[in-house]
DNA sequence: TCTTTTACATACACATGTGCATGATTAAAT
DNA sequence: ATTTAATCATGCACATGTGTATGTAAAAGA
């Protein structure tokens, strides 16, 4: 078979994007060639240069294909202020890690991002993905905290930049941890009651 | 030369695992190859067959060289029963972060362990050194949660294992994202102030 | 209908990495 | 003093991966 229609072609790129996807939360990302992606998919090597240039391009359009948790929260955020800043906190971080185990795509490109690569250099398109939206995405969250700062929810002594560091790697870790071995614990259970903890744990207005 | 003395060849064999931790954390694992290793010591690949059989062994015997932080907190837990279970669990996570700021090498090992490698399968003895010893830790700490409850530090409301889950996860996750961009954040400051955040939500007693 | 372009398959050239076998030289053992 | 064995260096065979150039048949366009 050779040159089918535009339809099709879309559906080998997408077979292509899935083939990927999955080798890669398997096996990693360099441990994946393009030729075992493009066995997995049922073509040859050729169909995947001419969809994407090289490997990096793939993980790109791999990484672009699906709207990660954080952008999720970046989208909801922006409409407005709150007026119960704190519990909006809580309430996006535990829907965080809700959607991380609810859907099985982004639980793959999760664990790609946690544990099936290497961060060698700044010009990892993988590392920029995972860095580039979470820093604004902290940036916003330090102004929920403000908020409850501002509306004495917290303690004025809360130094909102540390409590948004402190949740965020709280949530990482939670993820990180699960990820690694989702028998273990209860990722949404226990996420939940450790993100209680630590926000009740933050000071506040006498 | 060739066939040095006895105390040469130890030294090799150090600047052979000198290189290779420095090439690891900076490159990644999968992107070093022995010739970068050798090259980066001075020898040759033959040097690294004669100490190491092959590269999981120079990493078996990495990771093996030094003390990690949970380790050294293993052995410190077990010599008896604490009297104040709750400061005693908060020291053991502050002296933890401690360690990976102000040890290189320790720092070096992390990130290995958390950015530079790639948690491909279960024989991997890199996820092993990773994840072996930590639960058994976390069943140690485990016990100190129970202790905690026992004397009535805590509430009985509280489930020991959740509690441990989510310290590990904060601390997992402050190591996590400082490795990724160390100056974005003080470790030891931040995390501190988490970590005391965390476990003064902790439901008390009443 | 004819031409052009698309959507792949095939094949080649090249680079890189590994494992091992072998060689050379001297420390260590006898 | 002689033999043995350790410490590397050197070189070969092999496997794997990448990028690209070229071929091909059908869809798209004119």
């Amino acid at each position: 078979m050779v040159r089918r229609t535009k339809e099709d072609a879309m559906e080998t790129r997408s077979k292509l994007l899935d083939a990927a996807e999955a080798l890669f939360s398997e096996k990693g990302v360099t441990h994946t060639s393009m030729m075992h992606v493009a066995e997995k998919a049922g073509v040859t090597r050729g169909a995947i240069y001419h969809h994407f240039e090289n490997k990096m391009d793939l993980i790109e359009s791999l990484m672009g294909r699906v709207k990660l948790p954080i952008d999720e929260m970046r989208e909801q955020i922006a409409d407005g202020t709150v007026s119960d800043p704190l519990t909006e906190i809580q309430e996006r971080s535990k829907g965080f890690i809700a959607r991380i185990e609810s859907n099985p795509q982004v639980r793959s490109l999760a664990s790609i991002l946690l544990h099936k690569c290497e961060y060698i250099d700044e010009v990892n398109p993988i590392k920029l993905r995972h860095v580039s939206g979470r820093n604004e995405c902290i940036d916003d969250f330090e102004k929920l905290f403000e908020e409850a700062v501002k509306k004495e929810q917290l303690s004025a002594t809360v130094t909102p930049r540390a409590a948004v560091i402190g949740l965020f790697s709280l949530v990482d870790g939670l993820i990180y941890n699960w990820l690694l071995a989702p028998d273990y614990f209860p990722l949404v259970e226990y996420g939940n009651t450790a993100i209680e903890n630590y926000l009740n744990g933050l000071p506040r207005q006498p």
